[in-house]
DNA sequence: ATGCTTGCAAATCCTTTGCATAGTC
DNA sequence: GACTATGCAAAGGATTTGCAAGCAT
């Protein structure tokens, strides 16, 4: 899902019109590994698409969102961040730089095994762990 | 943590004082199992304490939030839920019913371990699995 | 008495929407 | 050509803030 045929293929799939935009947005957007903000997508599309605008990001990070591929991670603070790493995992997120490290550990399937066992059928999962991660803790003391 | 005398204690401990707003705000808040919104808090408090106001609960939740009683939960959509049960567990979140479910599990536990082999100090856990309950899957079929 | 807290309204932030124009299929 | 998508600006919803008056300590 990360070359333009690919990514144009799946749109039109779905019924949505393959635009410059909607293209240039989703690339990005699904192989960032940085959790970006729509913002940080506007900044990054407008440099090859002068022309794009805020709206249309949002837009199509919802059209990305309905299709499955990526997902909105919302916080108490600040605006939303898209992770378009669907496959079950872990969240690290440092309190101090902010950065959020994904983590692939038995222990994300381990959870839908307790869903399954409750009888709820999982469609989407979020595993956030707050704290320091261990580059600030260095830096920082503590 | 449920009764007016140790809400008292534990605000004043942290240099805040003890109004009839706070401790009525704080009682539901921190008792309640429903993950309420602050609009559901508001509702709540004011069939008690008409004059209050959102802005008051919205600050109270905060003050709660930073004295470490409750988590705030966001979502893509709505208003933000506020959770007072802070041992690690996981939601269980029905996308038809919307009911959040809380479930106390090792797996949850297996999660800080996880973090904690990647040299990350965990202070906060949050874990949502979206999907469809039990009830609601018998209602609708499928 | 001091200064934190309240309640009101206005402001803020992020996100969505309406609509005329442009582009895709 | 029909119909969807874009870009702009304006609207929207949730939450926060400023401030005078009211309380807790």
């Amino acid at each position: 899902m990360d070359s333009d045929g690919s990514i144009i293929k799946a749109l039109r799939t779905k019924g949505y019109r393959a635009t410059a935009q909607r293209i240039a947005i989703s690339r990005y957007a699904l192989t960032s590994r940085a959790h970006p903000s729509a913002r940080q997508v506007y900044d990054e599309v407008r440099s090859t698409h002068p022309t794009v605008s805020l709206a249309t990001v949002y837009k199509t990070l919802q059209v990305l969102r309905e299709m499955g591929l990526l997902q909105e991670l919302n916080f108490p603070e600040g605006e939303a961040r898209f992770d378009s790493y669907m496959r079950p995992h872990l969240h690290l997120i440092c309190r101090r730089c902010g950065k959020i490290i994904d983590v692939e550990d038995q222990a994300a399937q381990d959870l839908l095994n307790v869903a399954s066992r409750a009888r709820f059928t999982v469609t989407g999962l979020r595993v956030d762990m707050y704290g320091v991660c261990q580059k600030c803790a260095r830096r920082n003391g503590s």
